[in-house]
DNA sequence: TAAGATTGTTTGATGTCCCAACAGATTGTG
DNA sequence: CACAATCTGTTGGGACATCAAACAATCTTA
């Protein structure tokens, strides 16, 4: 009954785009948004490595032979963690595991494979930088990494 | 053996934050970090509920009645995806399910409870937006704001 | 040397998400 | 009007990423 009565400019408005309430006036929301953007841009860049997965292995690469325990420390994850990534990362051949001088800890190093993969996902990552960063000016980078840099204290 | 000749300064050296390689020049990493940043102090003020589940009650409140589907394409989830958010709300007596005129579609609507929930939640939100953006001037903010508009595109 | 701490690991749990398939309901088309 | 196409919510399966607790091996300290 009340169908019949609605007339199509009301069923239009009906389909509208949602009303977001407080949300656009969220920092954190805003935020999300920008990151989700730059991630997408991100994966359709970097072909089956996450941003986090490529983390570490630019962590590794900077700091040869690193403890997991130190890398995770580092990336703020729990130890145990650490251990799933690293065996994704070892089982594509990426990294290598030598049991260290404290014969507790494994040492992490770049395969040749890894390294490979790192500097062509390296490159990649430079183009994705500059397709995000083309939407700002240079002063314009600086003031938004200063800016960040407040927030995350 | 190659243990007893490292001198200590090295071993301090061994012990220093990690090398971050590449990742502080990165605006994805720079953005992760303040989200991560804003994500903990959004979590320390508004217990039991996530940001997006938040997100969900905010929507559902501005736009009483809305169906599962409108919502799922709103916040860009799949629609099965929602189903199991909603059942979490609902579960929780904060959202009701009203079989809608076109009787394949459930229209969402606020509780009472929901809407003391979410009530009591937005007035944590605001003090967690106060204390976040505390770290920025109001031009800083409008700034950042802007800035983050200009990513998400 | 015995007690305590650290390291990597396993196991179990939580949370969030997607896809494929499906039945019920509605819409569009011939 | 009948029937194919589409839409809606749901289920079941799986993929990730994460943490906490417990454990054996190893190292450090008292």
């Amino acid at each position: 009954m009340s169908q019949q009565i609605v007339p199509d400019s009301l069923k239009r408005i009906e389909r509208r785009r949602l009303d977001q309430g407080a949300l656009p006036g969220l920092l954190g929301y805003r935020l999300r948004l920008a990151q989700q953007a730059v991630f997408r841009d991100f994966a359709a860049s970097v072909h089956g490595l996450s941003p986090g997965r490529v983390g570490l292995l630019i962590y590794i690469d900077a700091n040869p032979g690193v403890t997991q325990s130190r890398l995770a420390e580092a990336v703020e994850r729990d130890r145990s963690t650490m251990v799933g990534a690293l065996d994704q990362l070892q089982s594509r051949g990426l990294i290598e595991r030598r049991r260290g001088d404290d014969r507790r800890t494994n040492g992490l190093w770049l395969t040749r494979a890894g390294r490979g993969l790192l500097a062509r996902a390296l490159r990649a990552i430079a183009r994705h930088e500059r397709r995000i960063a083309a939407r700002l000016s240079a002063a314009q980078k600086r003031q938004l990494l200063a800016l960040l840099d407040r927030i995350a204290g």
